[in-house]
RNA sequence: GGGCGCGUAGCUCAGUUGGUUAGAGCAUCUGUCUUACAAACAGAGGGUCAGAGGUUCGAGUCCUCUCGCGCCCACCA
């Protein structure tokens, strides 16, 4: 054989066998291939310029699935797409390219987002290659491509038709940086300090009646007070009016149990909108609608001399004249949280404006029900899927006043306001460029107003089954598809992404969209903190590639359990690497001492030496372990109970063992080293296909190095999942393992004290043990006398187990 | 305030339905050039399983409470 290098390096194989899978459409999905298809709902990752380390953690865990399922047999359907549209892209193209899309033609910027993203995307894309995620790149989808927009187009028209989606002029979230209604899943919260103001409002008694509030600015809008009802210092007050200060407006003075006594004077104001109990009394009382900030978070007319301010300076301006006329009489440093816009950090506001809506209110237990369908890895995070629903107060608003999104495929009648919706036929459209074939239906009018939002980003990536499917089926076969086999996610968008799934699943098919959900954590620093540039903890996974290899990265990114965070650890990652060394070596051993062009499949395999059973009996239980994990999703069980049998089992022991059989020259013990032979390859090529899933790259080198001959697949990656021999099976072997252990170890300890060479000659072994133990060892005998450069083994009947060393 | 997860060796984590003496890697210490691997190998030390109570013949594991950490949600006047 020649010369093989003592070490693996994974920056020589990685990119060699990228090609050759590529060359050789080895992870190639073909729709009309025998056998069982095992469809996986990849998360189309949001192109950012740079794979972040917590993609590459969720994304290796899937991957882990895909190729484990694909071993099984089953016909693998693992699609690959990008989400590039919305908010998310059009902060990138802004930040990119140092531009505001408000500032902007729509057209131009429009152009500038599909440019950059076709700039950036290929880039973007290689790391998820490099990673080696087993997909089928040769088809891939973008949720902006043509294809996308047609189906997010197309699904839209489905739900106006199943009428459950609906354009209202409504209270909604908005926030005043992007200028845009966005959802509530789209929220976070901020700790922020404000102060909390006791400002005075007159009675008609002339009395005064205190309001606290920490949104001054607000007065314009105010509409009404509310106290609590069984609030005895303002009972005889309620239904009076009070004046509003600085804006002299009289409002009235309600009583809802809503009101909190204990908080501030006990009497609120209510405007619109200041925050959510606002809006419900707008709603329950009818109240009229005071609008004093824009779109853009500025003050409005309604707020007089204060118009044209942004919210912030008329605070300080209007507190100061309230200061001056003496109004207001304390003002409490506190701190509260509020809303922020997840993508732009602003506070966010509520503003009266019209958009589209899913209906999802209506729809709560019927969700949490579909959910109960599906089957949750880890089950635990159901619980947080069903705690979202449960806690959701607004319908799902899907129109975004932005630019670079899907278009609504829709224009409104000038004359009467009804909605026409584009021909399916024609889709995708943009209701801007294009216009509608037809009269106006209700009142046969002809001119248009076209709809100008465009979809969230969510509205599209939400039937993501459907766009991973229309890239192999047909439009009419994509229905029987459903529900794929599996949903892998991490598990900050259950909130969005899998919930809204779910919600259009059941609008356009009635059936969940797969059957099971696997929900991975997310990275921490080596000291538990998220990362976050600000931190400056982050990790560039590219980086950990360079230096370690991607086979060690997925090696430490299996090492804890499904669902759980994962702290950040370049001890692991090198850990990893040594065991991709310590693999390549094991099997430079092992070829080392077979023929030229061996195969293990002509042995008679009644000639197998007892110690040899018991390592055979040891790989049995561990095919049956890794499969139950691996059905259970239980990757990291597989990947620990492969790793202790590979360093605890077989190299620390068996081939110590066994060495000496090898070695020996002389004919006289052929069997014996046939035997041994035999064992070693075949129990080394069923553990590289054990560990394909995780280090498909130091798999394949290995295979194709050391294991391939002419007639076998070409690929690792395409031999199947090692099955136990039935001809071997013999779990009772694993106890006699045990036994011979034990007694290695007792020899090993001896020298080890004793400062010995482990090669030294023991003069004599005294063995005490009972009948039954005493045959087991015999059995081994050669092997044992071996390993411990025995020059007496000799036996003693005790009912206790003992080993004794001279 | 509610929900979920976590708390096991110095560090990072396993520990299946309760069942001998609680495991692994890293780190530490001692030794070994041994014809796959010295970035290796052999051995050793190291734990009141967060705390308290309970169920049980038996609890790291089940129940109750308390404490600490993380995440999600609510509160936002």
């Amino acid at each position: 054989m020649k010369e093989i290098s003592k070490h693996y390096d994974p920056s020589e194989t990685e990119p060699k066998w990228l090609k050759f899978w590529e060359k050789n459409n080895v992870y190639k999905f073909n729709p009309k291939k025998d056998g069982e298809i095992f469809s996986i709902d990849t998360p189309p990752p949001t192109v950012s310029g740079k794979m972040h380390i917590g993609h590459a953690y969720s994304y290796t865990h899937e991957d882990f699935i895909a190729r484990y399922q694909k071993m099984r047999g089953k016909n693998v359907l693992f699609p690959f797409g990008t989400d590039d549209n919305g908010l998310p892209t059009e902060r990138l193209v802004e930040k990119l390219k140092k531009v505001r899309a408000s500032r902007m033609k729509r057209q131009d910027f429009i152009d500038l987002c599909n440019i950059t993203l076709k700039e950036i995307t290929p880039d973007f894309i290689e790391d998820w290659k490099k990673i080696g995620m087993s997909c089928d790149f040769s088809k891939i989808y973008s949720t902006i491509d043509d294809n996308c927009r047609r189906i997010s187009q197309k699904f839209f028209i489905d739900l106006y038709r199943k009428q459950k989606v609906y354009r209202q002029e409504a209270p909604v979230v908005w926030c005043p940086h992007c200028q845009t209604a966005i959802a509530q899943a789209e929220l976070e919260d901020k700790e922020a300090e404000t102060f909390f103001n006791d400002i005075v409002f007159k009675l008609p008694n002339k009395k005064n009646l205190t309001i606290s509030t920490t949104r001054p600015e607000l007065l314009s809008s105010c509409v009404a007070v509310f106290v609590h009802p069984d609030d005895k210092r303002y009972k005889n007050i309620v239904g009076k009016k009070a004046q509003v200060p600085i804006f002299g407006n009289r409002v009235e003075i309600m009583a809802d149990k809503k009101v909190d006594m204990k908080k501030g004077s006990g009497a609120v104001m209510c405007c619109t909108f200041g925050d959510k109990t606002d809006v419900e009394w707008f709603k329950e009382y009818k109240l009229p609608l005071a609008v004093s900030l824009d779109k853009a978070g500025m003050m409005t007319e309604k707020a007089k001399k204060f118009a044209g301010l942004l919210a912030k300076d008329a605070r300080t301006r209007i507190i100061e004249d309230l200061k001056r006329k003496k109004l207001l009489l304390e003002q409490k440093k506190i701190t509260h949280s509020l809303n922020i816009h997840e993508r732009c950090k602003t506070e966010v506001e509520i503003l009266n404006s019209e958009q589209w809506y899913v209906k999802i209110l209506d729809q709560k237990k019927k969700i949490i029900e579909l959910g109960e369908e599906i089957k949750w890895h880890p089950e635990f995070m159901r619980t947080r899927f069903e705690n979202w629903i449960r806690g959701l107060n607004w319908d799902w608003c899907i129109s975004r006043q932005r630019f670079f999104g899907i278009p609504f495929p829709v224009w409104y009648c000038a004359k009467c306001g009804a909605v026409l919706l584009a021909d399916e036929k024609d889709l995708p459209i943009d209701p801007l460029s294009a216009k509608p074939k037809e009269e106006c239906k209700k009142c046969g009018g002809s001119k248009f107003i076209p709809e100008r939002d465009v979809m969230d980003t969510w509205a599209t990536s939400s039937i993501s089954p459907e766009l991973a499917l229309q890239l192999f089926y047909k439009d009419s076969e994509v229905k029987k598809m459903i529900p794929m086999n599996l949903r892998p996610q991490a598990h900050d968008i259950i909130s969005t992404w899998l919930f809204y799934t779910v919600v259009r699943s059941q609008y356009h098919f009635e059936n969940i969209p797969w059957s099971e959900v696997m929900i991975s954590g997310h990275v921490l620093d080596s000291q538990g903190r998220k990362m976050s540039k600000s931190l400056g903890n982050t990790i560039a996974p590219q980086s950990i590639f360079e230096k370690f290899g991607a086979d060690a990265l997925r090696f430490w990114a299996a090492g804890r359990t499904l669902g759980q965070n994962i702290n950040f650890s370049e001890e692991e990652i090198q850990a990893g690497k040594k065991f991709l060394t310590k693999l390549w070596n094991a099997t430079r051993f092992v070829m080392m001492n077979l023929p030229k062009s061996y195969d293990y499949r002509k042995l008679d395999t009644k000639k197998i030496y007892p110690t040899d059973k018991w390592i055979l009996a040891e790989l049995q239980a561990l095919i049956e372990t890794a499969t139950k994990s691996f059905e259970k999703y239980d990757y990291s069980s597989a990947k620990m109970a492969i790793e202790k049998f590979f360093w605890l089992k077989l190299t620390d022991n068996y081939i110590e063992i066994v060495k000496n059989r090898l070695y020996e020259e002389i004919p006289k013990n052929k069997k014996g080293r046939e035997s041994a032979q035999f064992t070693l390859y075949s129990v080394l090529f069923a553990l590289l296909r054990l560990l394909a899933p995780f280090v498909p790259f130091a798999t394949e080198e290995i295979y194709q190095t050391f294991f391939k001959s002419a007639k076998d697949a070409k690929s690792i990656h395409l031999c199947g999942w090692p099955e136990v021999d039935e001809r071997l099976f013999d779990k009772e072997k694993i106890k006699n393992g045990k036994i011979l252990i034990e007694i290695v170890a007792a020899m090993r300890k001896h020298k080890a004290e004793r400062g010995l060479s482990m090669k030294t000659e023991l003069e004599k072994v005294e063995i005490s043990c009972d009948n039954a133990t005493k045959k087991i060892i015999k059995e081994m005998e050669s092997d044992l006398k071996a390993v411990g450069n025995i020059k007496i083994l000799k036996f003693a009947n005790s009912k206790k187990f003992s080993v004794k060393i001279a």
